[in-house]
DNA sequence: ATGAAACATGAATCAATATTCAAGTCAACA
DNA sequence: TGTTGACTTGAATATTGATTCATGTTTCAT
């Protein structure tokens, strides 16, 4: 028999406890947009979720338990998302345009992802750059199997799938962040022109 | 005569009270950047200073008032330093290269500074736009005169300096911050040959 | 129907820390 | 050298909030 430090935390077995659990997890959803980790209470928590302070514990061994799992749930979301919007397109140009507006639209559906994703690297650094790591890993992979087939500039991979997400990123924060609408579509269509020219076989020297 | 609800918070008079000074302000970007914002206490900043807890409130009246002069005094230490990295360059091209190294070596002799741009999302909002509002205004100028002089593409100026920041950002923070050193010259010209792709005419249509 | 798991509750505990303040110390000038 | 304003000190205050726990309540298999 396992001796546990702390009472067990436990998966929920009933339909009751399941319902509970993600009450818990959209309320921190929220509160953790809202306020950032710090700042953001348990207490706040419980409240969002309509639940007591006590029942947090149920299911939670702590506040950093519940935001790694969020975490990680939105990220398996995105990529979910992004796969789902890229499937069987046949050109890489293809994929970059339908990924680049699957992940605004995905941000703008998820208004607090971008402030959970960046508080993380003060509140699990480790799972912050495995998020971007694993990311950036899936990515890469079709990029460098465009790269092969001759359908983009040979470029290091990684290092374009870092670039790709950072546009991304300050497009989504700019535009779905700060305006809280997807950009206008003469600029989405700039971004494209930009891609595509830095994908395409790009001029050699200066 | 002015009445404050606050003992005066005053800038110093003489040389002991600006070292003094001076010594929060370093003291303070290397605690936000090690603990964050929020779990940065005061005693760890006025212990990494070697000042008394007290000290503190005689130059600053909040936590939140030194971390945003910090914020203040990064942004533009950044921009003198990219002013004068581009200045006289006559292309285009050559400042985006020029900028973009400037950028990454100010980024690794002041590895805190991500981390305190980042949690200035949560600690001080309006400010943290403003930088990048900043950065970008005057970054879409030059690229206006480049439009406007033919030299590349004919796109919206703000949309593409912010992805260029995105880029920027995400190889900085990949290569400086995660493995403390530049990139490798060989992927930083793969980043200037994405970068000038994209500037140059880019193709029409798909 | 009933007893045991599961689940829910919120008052109490306990540590952390931002901010204040009353009492000193220093440096320079008259 | 005495005085004064500038500067420094760190103990005390006051609040906040994470976590625990003893006590109810609900569910459901039998």
């Amino acid at each position: 028999m396992v001796r546990r430090g702390k009472a067990a935390v436990h998966e929920p077995t009933t339909a009751r406890g399941q319902r509970t659990r993600q009450k818990l997890l959209d309320g921190a959803e929220e509160i953790f947009g809202e306020e950032g980790f710090e700042r953001a209470s348990i207490a706040a928590i419980t409240g969002r979720a309509e639940v007591a302070l006590g029942t947090f514990y149920v299911y939670f061994p702590n506040k950093q338990a519940i935001f790694s799992e969020l975490l990680i749930e939105l990220g398996r979301a995105l990529r979910r998302r992004l796969a789902e919007a890229t499937r069987g397109l046949d050109t890489r140009l293809a994929v970059e345009e339908a990924g680049c507006l699957a992940f605004l639209e995905f941000v703008q559906s998820h208004k607090n992802f971008y402030r959970i994703v960046r508080q993380a690297e003060f509140v699990d650094e480790a799972l912050y750059r495995s998020y971007y790591q694993g990311l950036a890993k899936s990515y890469a992979e079709g990029l460098a199997a465009a790269v092969e087939g001759d359908e983009i500039a040979d470029l290091d991979p990684e290092t374009v799938a870092y670039m790709l997400m950072g546009i991304f990123d300050f497009i989504g924060m700019r535009w779905v962040l700060w305006e809280g609408q997807l950009p206008p579509e003469k600029l989405l269509q700039d971004v494209f022109r930009f891609i595509r020219g830095g994908l395409l076989r790009a001029p050699g020297g200066r």
